[in-house]
DNA sequence: ATTTTATTTTAGGTTTGTCTAAATTTTATA
DNA sequence: TATAAAATTTAGACAAACCTAAAATAAAAT
């Protein structure tokens, strides 16, 4: 089956907001989306009848085994895509994904496949995030947020939790990147801010908020 | 600006009408983008008030000066792609142009200047078909058509007139691509069919109609 | 130079995905 | 538990891109 940009979007949202929440609900798809309830309900009712969703009005809703297994496939060919425009074209890995929400709905499996084959399989995008193979298998990923890391522990970075531009333009700027080695070297207990040493080279003070949007684990 | 995948398929169609034909009219268009031309008179009106397209109802149209130079932005995406398609991720050449034609439309410019670099800024397309740069500019062919050819002449394949399905299928079948070096035989008054040698090797006939579809020149 | 035929445009309708405003249902609060 | 507040859905409208049927214009034929 086909779906229209607009159903993509919708089921890849509901997908990972349900990563997030146990229970999402119109309002929350409707600033995801960046849209109104209304037009939320109107869609809710088309994914239901293509039997993409469990929906009973006023009751909630959630993915289908089938709406899963399509938000994979969508999410493999983002991933994928931005494997190779970091991977490839050398783009900076923060931003890669903006240009991946195009490239994900060119859905011609065939050619997903070959793209697959020519980056060598990735396991993990260029933020750390598992990539599904052609069966949606996800690679278990174990990490925890830098923000609960010991004192003196150490670790990779392996994902940044959130995209958005807000986080990657800090991320960037203090140098922080997907497989840096980071060193708890001090918690302050005041504001929970860190410092904290990046590949054994730089010293780094970060918030807690921050540090509660790195993650340190085994991916790569 | 940004354009839809319509207003681009629109653009992208009269542009390569444009190269065969000296006028192309509303029923010419119809008939190319499978629609009717009561649809074709809309999106006229459209592309005329965004200053694409000189047109005056009941007395034709052609591409503006705008209008071309986004025609052949349209044109290099694509190509690239077709290029991307079968020189990286191995496809045959008879099967990049469909998945190109859904690719093209990504049209963020940084993407697509990475992606010539990465590709070594590739003169020529799969099919023998220039690749505009940048600037829109496109690499003079000097080619002829192979049912031009005198009897013993020889030359290498530079491109295929048409990609429809149809022909893709017989050219492929008969082992005719890009590249190949052809040399005539023999022609024959009766039908104007050709028995030609290709790469030395194997000997094929093939018939008037598809010696018109393919370009015998000095790509590549 | 009419008349016939072909082409093009207009008028009005459909679907997809959005919207606003109003109605309904659920949840929270007094 | 009745009422207020919040969330959700319905009703009706709109733009984009298509359609059919009819009207207008241009081109061809007599």
């Amino acid at each position: 089956m086909k779906y229209s940009v607009s159903e993509e979007n919708y089921i890849k949202t509901i997908y990972h907001l349900q990563q997030e929440v146990d229970r999402v609900n119109t309002m929350l798809l409707a600033s995801t989306l960046e849209t109104k309830p209304a037009s939320i309900t109107d869609m809710l009712k088309k994914l239901k009848t293509k039997r993409l969703l469990d929906y009973k009005p006023y009751y909630g809703f959630k993915l289908s085994a089938e709406g899963n297994r399509v938000a994979l496939s969508i999410v493999r060919r983002h991933r994928l895509w931005e494997f190779f425009l970091a991977e490839k074209l050398k783009f900076n890995w923060e931003e890669v994904h903006e240009m991946a929400e195009d490239l994900e709905h060119v859905s011609n499996k065939k050619l997903i496949d070959k793209l697959d084959a020519f980056l060598g399989y990735p396991k993990f995008d260029p933020h750390g995030d598992p990539i599904p193979d052609q069966d949606g298998k996800i690679q278990k990923e174990e990490h925890v947020l830098l923000s609960e890391l010991k004192l003196k522990a150490q670790g990779r970075v392996t994902k940044i939790k959130s995209h958005s531009k807000k986080i990657m333009d800090l991320v960037a700027h203090q140098r922080i990147n997907i497989g840096s080695r980071i060193t708890v070297k001090k918690v302050f207990e005041f504001d929970e801010s860190m410092e904290i040493v990046i590949d054994g080279k730089i010293t780094k003070n970060i918030s807690q908020q921050l540090a509660k949007n790195i993650f340190i684990g085994n991916a790569q």
